[in-house]
RNA sequence: GGAGGGGUGCCCGAGUGGUUAAAGGGGGCAGACUGUAAAUCUGUUGGCCUUGCGCCUACGUUGGUUCGAAUCCAACCCUCUCCA
């Protein structure tokens, strides 16, 4: 079995190249994206639309209520099964996207710990709102001072799930990481990288793909999202780029002139910090997503990898 | 034309004589990241270097008061609100 890897920020072109890739190629894409799992989530997370999910299968996209929560446990074990079904159908899958965090849950492994449980968090989140983070975090400290150690008195989330994984577990988090299934994956892998080698550019394809985001629509679907579902701003499909600018703005808490501006800049914020993953990634065969001939670049490479024999 | 308010670092904004290269926020840059990750969090952010309680530049402009000014005074430029 071989797989691609199509990694990159947002803006970078991941689209262009994984059509370049399907007109050469029998493949079928896989979306690492944390976003485009959320049904009705369309414009704010520049989701292939019907006519190019027609041409090119891509699975893990609208999987899920916006109300609900994906993760990244959920997208390992889909993406394994996922890429099996694929190899099994005689095609080649495309693991394509930039949520990082899903890439290394898939190929480093990820502990077989509780899944999320949502009435602990909101006890957890009751009493941080009463005491404070850093007062749970002493608590931790207290359980599980290694985890403790590393995670900063503020950091909310991981002080949250630290202590979830300890009150339904009666184990430390640090122990179930211990225990992390790193063997290696069941198929081949050939991991493609775009990054800018010029980041105002990268800048300037964001702001654009913003407005235009707002001109599809972006407001209105959103609209249309909350009249349909209970929505809440806790969310996670409500905390993603766009859609919590939008909001805000829906609410009041922030004014409508700025919110092009606002959702610029958390695009910006967010390719940043999918970059710095990149950075520390090896393995990753990097092109410049600025180059003209990306497409074709990338496609060459890769017919390269699926035409090689087994074990090469 | 008259009366008041204001011009601060990339942006917003605090600061009313010394401990101010200047609070805070935003943005930028760098980093962390194991079932919320498009999340969450951390550091840093005038320049230079011999990295020192160092030098230079900086709070609209010019000049003045003072041992010392972003902070006081004068003039000028720009800007906002109101009256005409």
């Amino acid at each position: 079995m071989k797989a691609v890897f199509l990694l990159g920020p947002t803006a970078s072109g991941k689209t262009a190249v994984a059509l370049e890739l399907a007109a050469r190629f029998p493949i079928e894409v896989v979306s690492v994206d944390s976003a485009q799992v959320y049904r009705g989530l369309d414009v704010g997370t520049a989701k292939p639309d019907a006519a190019t999910r027609r041409r090119i299968p891509h699975h893990l996209v609208d999987i899920e209520d916006p109300t609900g929560a994906y993760s990244a446990g959920r997208f390992r074990a889909d993406a394994l099964r996922l890429v099996a079904d694929i190899h099994g159908r005689g095609r080649l899958p495309v693991l394509a996207g930039g949520t990082m965090l899903y890439f290394r849950a898939l190929t480093r492994g990820i502990a077989d710990m509780p899944v999320a449980h949502p009435e602990v968090r909101a006890r957890l989140e009751a009493r941080a709102l009463a005491e404070g983070w850093p007062a749970l975090h002493r608590e931790l400290e207290q359980v599980d001072p290694a985890s403790a150690a590393r995670i900063d008195p503020q950091d909310s989330q991981r002080i949250q799930r630290a202590l979830e994984v300890y009150a339904v577990s009666g184990r430390s988090i640090a122990d179930w990481h211990a225990e992390t299934d790193s063997r290696p994956l069941p198929f081949e892998s050939l991991a493609i990288g775009l990054e800018p080698s010029d980041r105002a550019v990268l800048h300037q394809r964001i702001a654009t793909r913003f407005n235009e985001m707002l001109e599809g629509g972006l407001v209105e679907e959103l609209r249309v999202l909350r009249a349909r579902y209970a929505l809440e701003a806790t969310l996670p499909a409500m905390r993603t780029v766009g859609y919590r600018q939008a909001w805000d703005t829906l609410e009041g808490h922030e004014p409508e002139a700025t919110l092009a501006d606002r959702g610029i800049a958390a695009t910006r914020q967010l390719a940043k910090r999918q970059l710095t993953w990149m950075r520390s990634m090896d393995r990753l065969e990097r092109y410049d997503c600025l180059r003209p001939d990306l497409a074709a670049a990338v496609s060459g490479r890769v017919e390269a990898f699926f035409s090689l024999p087994r074990g090469t």
